[in-house]
DNA sequence: AGTTATTTCCGGATTACCTCA
DNA sequence: GCTGAGGTAATCCGGAAATAA
């Protein structure tokens, strides 16, 4: 997709901006992206292609968008989401999966009440294999959040959090909670975005395991970061269009005075304008229109007041432009 | 082959909760 | 302690696409 801004006299040259987007948002705003009509249709494509399988209905290993929104911080294309390795932990600390036996990976799941598996759960088929083991089995290092409490105070600060919930849920099972995702699971949520900011079943299920999450839980908050991103962008866009509308509005004015000063000329100089037409070509480099004729005024006016741009463009040869200059 | 119902996912808008100044 | 603003998880709703009947 093309946008092309038309500034009303001259749609032969559309204006584009998107395609200098990503130049403004690298250089200040530290993401890019790319915008393309091609995303819904590529999206479509997706979901053919991914649908050609049982329970792939949906890929996303190449998504159409580019986007980044935080430094990048490359993860190897080879590493899958069951493979991430999460920055805080030290190499013999990787996400296991929850039911493996080595007792690591149960992320603190904020969300989730310590013994009750919900019945969402079930239903989305990602119900964890020990739901009643996040306590006990809880080996992720929280200390960096909440100002370097130890692991222990963590540890019992997130238990009174999650008794707090559940008493929560047991005065009222249709109370709307909201809780925040730890450091943790915010941090690998987007470095998975960064690989792919859309999901497939396997993937969702994948993270909200690893994550401690429900795969719903994983679900939106992937929706609300594209969502999140898109506003991004549009903020960017309109910054820049800002900027454009600025500049043109600065031309315009220009132009206006140039014409005030053309006009004035006219009535000062009536000789003047009684010359032969003058012949206007675009030039091609940069797309301003040149004037031929420039001895010509200069000879026939006596002295040199041409306005300042028509001045500026004889510097395009024109050289089928003698009879008009004799 | 065309139609309809169902399912699933998504985006957009909004709500509700939490944190922080 | 109260309050308002901002961030964000969660919810609702409608649309699109695929699939099955």
């Amino acid at each position: 997709m093309e946008l092309a801004l038309s500034l009303g006299h001259d749609a032969s040259t559309p204006f584009t901006f998107l395609d200098k987007t990503p130049k403004i948002a690298n250089k200040d705003l530290g993401f890019r992206m790319a915008l393309g009509s091609s995303f819904s249709a590529a999206r479509s494509e997706e979901i053919k292609e991914a649908r050609g399988g049982q329970d792939n209905r949906r890929t996303s290993s190449d998504p159409p968008v580019q986007l980044d929104l935080l430094p990048l911080v490359p993860v190897p294309r080879t590493q899958t989401a069951l493979q991430f390795r999460l920055p805080w932990l030290t190499d013999n600390m990787v996400l296991s999966e929850p039911g493996s036996s080595d007792g690591l990976g149960k992320g603190l799941d904020v969300n989730r009440l310590p013994v009750v598996a919900t019945a969402e759960e079930t239903e989305d088929g990602a119900a964890l294999s020990s739901p009643n083991s996040t306590v006990s089995s809880f080996h992720m290092d929280f200390g960096a959040r909440n100002g370097g409490r130890s692991k222990r105070d963590h540890l019992e600060f997130e238990l009174e959090r999650a008794s707090s919930r559940a008493s929560d849920d047991d005065e009222n099972g249709s109370t709307r909670k909201k809780l925040r995702l730890s450091k943790e699971q915010s941090a690998f949520l987007e470095e998975s975005f960064k690989e792919h900011s859309t999901l497939n079943p396997k993937q969702k299920v994948a993270l909200a395991k690893q994550l401690n999450l429900r795969p719903r839980q994983v679900e939106v908050w992937f929706q609300n970061r594209r969502a999140r991103t898109k506003l991004k962008q549009t903020e960017v866009d309109c910054e820049y269009l800002k900027r454009c509308c600025e500049t043109l509005t600065e031309e315009n004015r220009r132009l206006q005075k140039e014409l005030q000063e053309l006009r004035a000329l006219k009535t000062s100089q009536p000789f003047y304008m009684q010359l032969p037409a003058t012949t206007l070509t675009m030039c091609p480099s940069c797309e301003r229109v040149a004037t031929t004729s420039n001895s010509v005024v200069s000879s026939a006016s006596g002295n040199n007041t041409r306005p300042r741009t028509m001045q500026s463009f004889h510097h395009h040869a024109q050289p089928n432009n003698k009879a008009a200059a004799s």
